[in-house]
DNA sequence: CGCGACGTTGATTTGCCTCAACGATTGTGG
DNA sequence: CCACAATCGTTGAGGCAAATCAACGTCGCG
């Protein structure tokens, strides 16, 4: 049932007839996740991709001082990874978790690579998939490079309505690079 | 002779037999490009995904106040293209031109779809590519939050040694998201 | 109920920008 | 090939954006 959203998801690249489907639903993990519970830690090997069917995940970065910096939230119908070391086996550097209670449905590395061979679309399906996340992350770069807090901050509550009330100021202020404490001075510029 | 650089760059992913290669090579199109000249403006749709076998482009966004933001430096056997326009068909928000004369191949949308039918292989070294590309981005967008303006421009000449030399500050300094006169500060502060 | 994380507010400091002026380099037309 | 213009890199003074530090009320959770 929750496969829905997954084949719905993969639906909008690539058209799989029932065999292809079911080579494919065979390798996947469905998981529940709690809120705060860990999918990855950075400097594990990433074996697992994940598409999020419920709930909403955060990757983001740890540093050496104990701050991190979100560089994604994956609500419902998104994937989650660390691509680097997903594909290269290199450590992670990131760090993945849950923001909600949810559900993930996982896809192995390996099971991954074997499914390329057997079902080339879905070759096809992950180079549009990383094409477009290559796009957005371009995008994401360009405006923090050229635009301030508050222009970045408007402009995520426009793309991401649904994300607004759904997580923390703290989460949403280490995605735009940002303190809590400026987010706070920012909304409150915003609301006069 | 100048495609050895680009079926090196192919071959980093996958083995094409003489068959692929011929079909590939029948839809290059070779071309050279002198400093300053545009390979894509904003607006336009980008038709072509481009190798570069000689020489230098930059990939920037220009703002309405007359300021450029690089995102983007491709020196020899890089890939440069507004990929999302060039996957979706809408405008391109990038524009591209060359730092100095040099050389690149171009592929035409069209025939890269075409060709990704007839050799899916294809298919997968575009995944890779972006998923690499994908990584990357990823990478320089942690950074830009979270890293101040002289740690990134450190970084950058030791992943570059190449470009430090070849590229101006003011292209530096844009591609840092910085200004020129800061840029220049920060340099006098690292000799001593 | 009480503790700890969160969001707000104020005072101060720091990173980076703007404006302006000046040599040095590049490039261009005569 | 030279002369002049334009762009580039540097330096200094002053301003704004965002960080830090600290204090306080509130809420969620054990």
């Amino acid at each position: 049932m929750m496969h829905g959203l997954f084949f719905q998801n993969i639906a909008r690249h690539i058209q799989l007839d029932a065999e292809e489907e079911a080579l494919l639903k065979a390798k996947l993990h469905c998981r529940a996740v709690s809120k705060n519970e860990s999918l990855l830690k950075a400097g594990e090997h990433s074996k697992m991709i994940y598409f999020v069917t419920k709930g909403c995940l955060r990757i983001y970065q740890s540093h050496q001082n104990g701050e991190e910096t979100n560089i994604l939230f994956c609500p419902e119908n998104w994937w989650a990874s660390d691509v680097m070391s997903f594909s290269t086996g290199i450590p992670a550097t990131y760090s993945i978790d849950a923001l909600e209670d949810g559900e993930v449905i996982g896809i192995d590395y390996r099971d991954l690579e074997k499914l390329y061979i057997q079902v080339t679309k879905l070759e096809r399906f992950f180079r549009i998939l990383f094409q477009n996340g290559f796009a957005l992350y371009q995008n994401r770069l360009t405006l923090a490079l050229s635009t301030s807090a508050d222009v970045r901050y408007v402009l995520f509550n426009q793309q991401y309505p649904m994300l607004r009330n759904r997580i923390s100021q703290k989460q949403i202020a280490s995605y735009l690079g940002i303190t809590p404490v400026f987010l706070s001075m920012i909304r409150k510029r915003l609301v006069s």
